[in-house]
DNA sequence: GGATACTCATTTGAGTACAAACGATTTCTG
DNA sequence: CAGAAATCGTTTGTACTCAAATGAGTATCC
């Protein structure tokens, strides 16, 4: 298990940020962008603590190791490279995450037929037993996360998350995969 | 440095997201809180790797390291337990990154007058230098990062994310502080 | 006032994570 | 077809990260 959650009650989180405002104030600065930003950092962290803590460690699974289950239960067999890049790891970390799954023979590994460079993973029996047993829950967890919100402004926080992913990727230098 | 990219060029989400519901239809499941949920998450890694990339890289600090100049630049000195929670992070991991801190001379402790069980630390003049130089620039990146949505926008995008900050946290078992 | 319980920061041990270097293959090119 | 370039997964080195154990110091309670 691993990762801690981005602190604060939740309830004073208003308070620090006109705390922040009131010490900054003589700076040029934009606080509505940071706001936003810095409300999207915290919120991932606390998903992922919360998910890891109150889900994925009675399954002894971390956060990335549960991404990469999902990535092959909703991909099927996957060349190493391609799992990384949509679990959003780099390749060397995935090397040790496959060990740590394959030990527990959650997914096995498949030579590719003409091209020994190449290796796809994919889960085993007990690998797509695990996922379908754990996802459910994953998906109630979330589900719980944005009970606060209606609807429509469950779409709306996908919309504009998705923007910000949007202009944020096209504006980091690739480096690998 | 450290973390990565929750991945996927931006332009394909709706793609995947579309593939993932064909995939899974037949489970009942909540697809819009698990669209909001996971691209709270990779919006948020996707922040952290930009910034760490494009910015943090150039005066070679970790995000937490950054994270916890900026706390103690934001609040002044602080006792290591409140730093440590306002960072994200437990006091184990910030006893690591004060070590790094301090042997570049960004950091001070300050032991506390009659109790000394505890320690404070604050900026030194290079740490606060350097917050003041690197800051500024954080906050063009952030600027950048919402500049696809209009004002009201990110008001509502922090608003939205308050929200479920504040349920996650409430359901999440506090560990440690 | 002396043992006991508590409260801090730190250390420990294991796991996660990255970039960069590496080695084994395959593909390209002349 | 042989040497160079590109492409894979893996290894290496460093840093971060947590939970749990530890150790130093303080407070409580009889």
């Amino acid at each position: 298990m691993s990762r801690r959650i981005a602190s604060s009650k939740a309830t004073v989180v208003s308070q620090a940020e006109r705390d922040i405002r009131a010490r900054l104030d003589d700076h040029e600065l934009d606080f509505t962008a940071m706001s936003a930003i810095s409300n999207i950092y915290r919120a991932g962290s606390a998903v992922r603590n919360h998910m890891e803590r109150s889900l994925l460690a009675d399954y002894d699974l971390s956060w990335v190791a549960f991404t990469v289950l999902w990535v092959l239960w909703i991909w099927g067999e996957q060349e190493t490279g391609h799992v990384a890049s949509e679990a959003g790891i780099t390749k060397g970390t995935l090397t040790g995450v496959m060990k740590t799954l394959q030990a527990r023979k959650l997914i096995k590994r498949i030579p590719h037929r003409d091209d020994r460079r190449r290796v796809s993973i994919g889960l085993t029996k007990a690998g797509v037993r695990l996922i379908e047993q754990v996802f459910p829950e994953f998906n109630t967890h979330e589900t719980l996360a944005v009970s606060g919100l209606t609807m429509a402004e469950q779409h709306e926080l996908a919309r504009l998350l998705r923007l910000v992913l949007k202009q944020v990727s096209s504006a980091t230098p690739e480096e690998d995969v």
